[in-house]
DNA sequence: TTGTAAGCGTTATCAG
DNA sequence: CTGATAACGCTTACAA
């Protein structure tokens, strides 16, 4: 190992010929040194290549600067974007992230909150999975911040961010019936996570309001293969959907890939297809999918603007929760329009 | 601020109705503590909901468990692959990712690896752009250990890890001459980074032995919309080409969309296409593309094998580099195969 | 095996 | 505005 060998406050407060509070206070932003100390401080820093230990500073501050991203399957296009934006806007607000990857169990949530812990991170932000309820209130209870991303868990104390899943839903149902659609149908994962499901509910829910059934059918997690399988096993019923939501985009796309390839089925013509996330690829020219966008940068916006509040106005105990819209992006892969 | 208020070892120690030391012991993984006492320190840690502060451990330790990485463009399909392998890797491992986004000024590199010093990283994984030379060394100094993924840099002291692209980019060559080929081109971005150039050198030098040109073109970066641009590009051409080697999937997706949808081009039948690094929707039925798979677990594997080592040997003072084969997954748009 | 005590690099407090 | 001095929570000789 060769042995790390930072430069200390103390190392330039010699060289400068101040005191090491001197050093500690130019790098503090609206500390009173006068220029004189301050030119001397710098430029005995930049000779020497001092940068401020962070470490130290969290363990006096008592605060570290570093937020904790908790996310699976990052290299999904919904995901990474998310976390693009998370990571970009942290930054800007003088904030690090930290990144940690789970995986489906339920465990794994909750040993990277305790990772975050041990490094006593600011806040945790959960894009995947969700925590156990004890690790959450020792999170809370250490006075750690948590901002669940679309993940509908109803204890007060962390920021939760939602979309309106299941109003969404709603307009898709409507659209596909203005475009003539009669033989509905919803593809689902079987990773029944909240806003899944709640696409799924609010889909069924408005088209049985207008008077029609949705055939669903739920097949494996949430990827381009799924929506594959998901499309052989509607595709060969007997009576064939002329319109499915499905619960993705990547879903979708793995759809339309076999409803064409394999069925050489024409969308929108005797298809229609919309899918949820706008994900880059629902773009493309193979796709040109409608779909609805998750406010991503508003996502990110959102707690990032909330992890930087220095108060927390405790005056509003109630819980705080905010519900984004997903914007109907209208492309091609449904009729009329 | 929710004031934060972590357990620290003290009250622990007080619980247990042991030192302090006792404490550190339970938790350092060889120490020296007796069955009992170890059992009741766990058992006022679990009560009290203690964790070890790593900020802490770290300024003793010296080491803080954090590697950096510095990227840009996280939401990038290939990207995100190897930012997956690496945190996952990183994980098992015992460290954790700090995650710092770059975008393409250099400058933004700087900045994050002071970041890096700044936090104590044991290392920094840089997979875009390259750091300023003074940079490097600050950070080598100082004991950081630094990896470059991809980027040709041939200064001492950091891990390069690195693939073959001039020779597989001749593989590919050969691969479309016994396909019937006999336009060549290659269609590249703008950024000019050491593995795209080397890809096109490898090309055009490959094609060159064999008697043929290539027509290369430039354009913006290496994503979806360039490879449509270079598509209009090429395909107006009066000698229209009947292969073209993409430097990237993303590259090779918006080439392959545009030459179909907009000028109805059979592929592989009137065109045949290869790209490199085998992102996720190469796969896709829409696009079956032949492709170089980037070796992502390996690159991860090779990364954090050495970063684990505790021992840099210096007797090998010369500098470790690290060659990887990108292998070819032959699909569907090259005819023959 | 255990406890005591020193020290890691900061920042905050408090005189001057 | 400046400089001592005391924390912060931890690890690690050193001594018992």
């Amino acid at each position: 190992m060769s042995s790390k060998i930072f430069i200390s406050a103390r190392e330039v407060a010699d060289r400068a010929g101040v005191s090491r509070s001197a050093v500690s206070r130019t790098f503090t932003p609206g500390a009173s040194v006068s220029d004189e100390t301050r030119r001397r401080v710098l430029e005995a820093a930049e000779e020497l290549g001092y940068h401020v230990n962070h470490l130290a500073r969290g363990l006096m501050r008592n605060e570290s600067g570093i937020v904790c991203l908790i996310v699976s399957d990052v290299a999904t296009p919904y995901r990474s974007a998310l976390l693009r934006e998370l990571t970009l806007q942290l930054q800007n607000s003088g904030k690090v992230a930290m990144l940690i990857n789970t995986d489906r169990s339920d465990g794994s949530v909750d040993r990277a909150l305790r990772q975050a812990i041990r490094y006593r991170a600011d806040a945790s932000v959960i894009l995947s999975g969700l925590p156990d309820k004890s690790i959450t209130q020792l999170c809370l209870r250490n006075g750690q911040r948590l901002v669940l991303i679309n993940r509908d868990d109803d204890q007060p104390g962390p920021l939760r961010i939602n979309l309106d899943d299941y109003e969404s839903a709603g307009r898709i149902a409507t659209a596909f019936l203005r475009a003539g659609c009669r033989r509905l149908a919803f593809a689902n994962s079987e990773a029944g996570t909240p806003s899944l499901m709640g696409r799924e509910r609010g889909f069924v829910a408005a088209a049985a309001s207008m008077g029609m059934d949705v055939v669903v059918e739920r097949h494996g997690q949430t990827g381009y293969e799924a929506g594959k399988v998901l499309a052989q096993r509607m595709l060969t019923r007997s009576e064939r959907p002329d319109a499915v939501f499905c619960a993705t985009d990547l879903l979708a796309c793995g759809f339309m890939d076999a409803a064409r390839h394999q069925f050489g089925i024409s969308i929108p013509n005797q298809l229609c297809v919309a899918g949820f996330d706008d994900i880059e690829q629902a773009s493309w020219s193979s796709y040109e999918l409608t779909t609805f966008a998750q406010p991503v940068a508003s996502i990110a916006a959102k707690a990032v603007e909330w992890l930087s509040m220095t108060q927390l106005e405790d005056s509003a105990a109630e819980v705080p929760s905010i519900r984004l819209r997903a914007e109907l992006v209208w492309r091609n892969s449904i009729r009329g329009g």
